[in-house]
DNA sequence: TATTGTTATACTCTATAACTATA
DNA sequence: TATAGTTATAGAGTATAACAATA
């Protein structure tokens, strides 16, 4: 192996040209956080999908499901499996709303409020990790900017 | 439709416990902006990776496949379909390298050139429109900020 | 008629293992 | 032995359409 490459450019980064798009910055260091993140909640049988529902669901017990799906952005036909999944896992329970037979109220159980409290802290950990190189007031700056970005 | 729910908190946005982490909002913002993204590259027959892959190989002509996947954080055997579509709308070429006949040098063609020239000007519009809530001096500090983010 | 939860389906991105031909 | 490109495959996320029950 020599090492050598039959590229003109051996000096800069190959992705140069990209780093002018903000959007790129993001997706790579999103991708960067997502990835350790979900390295952290799986030990604990969740996923990033699953752990934000079951946070939502801990924090607005009742929640219905098409409430639940709109808050995380997230398709109601997608949502099923992710509730499926807690449901199975008797983090939550599905419950038929008395007022609106149509729509299902979303509650944790003990064992989801536990689960999810765990979780939460070892994502805090994991974020003080990835978030090392930023002061507190820098990653309250980074939020703030990133609340500014309209479609 | 009485609108009423059967969550406990109706003031307050579903999703605010998901906030206090970084991720959650590095994550939201960035699904909304790679999205518009997606839909400004989708009439010029781009995706967002076959964009990335075509823009690394006009700025570095004759990179190889290995290389390319790399320096795009992406895994050599996913390169492979992005480097086909790209080849077969004839804006690449692949060339066996003389140096080292297991490597494939990649080449820009004229069209393909002129391809990722018009994308990346689409994509400057784009992210004008998106980032026109931060300053410049704001949109490098956001870059700023996600390249100290550290695994 | 409209909405809620659901199923089916398809597409993109991502990740891993294994093969071939070269080094 | 190791590396470059490739194939196959599977999982996870995402998007759309359509259905039954209910409003």
């Amino acid at each position: 192996m020599t090492g050598q490459t039959d590229s003109v450019l051996t000096e800069a980064a190959l992705d140069t040209a990209l780093r002018e798009l903000i959007g790129y910055s993001m997706k790579r260091a999103t991708a960067m956080v997502t990835a350790d993140a979900a390295r952290v909640l799986e030990p604990m049988g969740l996923r990033i999908t699953t752990f934000s529902a079951l946070t939502v669901i801990c924090n607005a017990p009742g929640v219905r499901q098409t409430e639940l799906a709109a808050a995380l952005g997230m398709e109601r036909s997608n949502s099923v499996a992710v509730i499926d999944t807690l449901e199975k896992a008797h983090w939550i329970t599905r419950e038929r709303s008395a007022r609106d037979r149509r729509a299902i109220a979303l509650q944790p159980t003990t064992a989801g409020i536990m689960r999810q409290k765990q979780a939460r802290l070892a994502l805090l950990t994991h974020e003080d990790r990835m978030f090392a190189g930023l002061s507190q007031i820098e990653r309250r700056e980074l939020v703030k900017l990133l609340s500014r970005i309209r479609a």
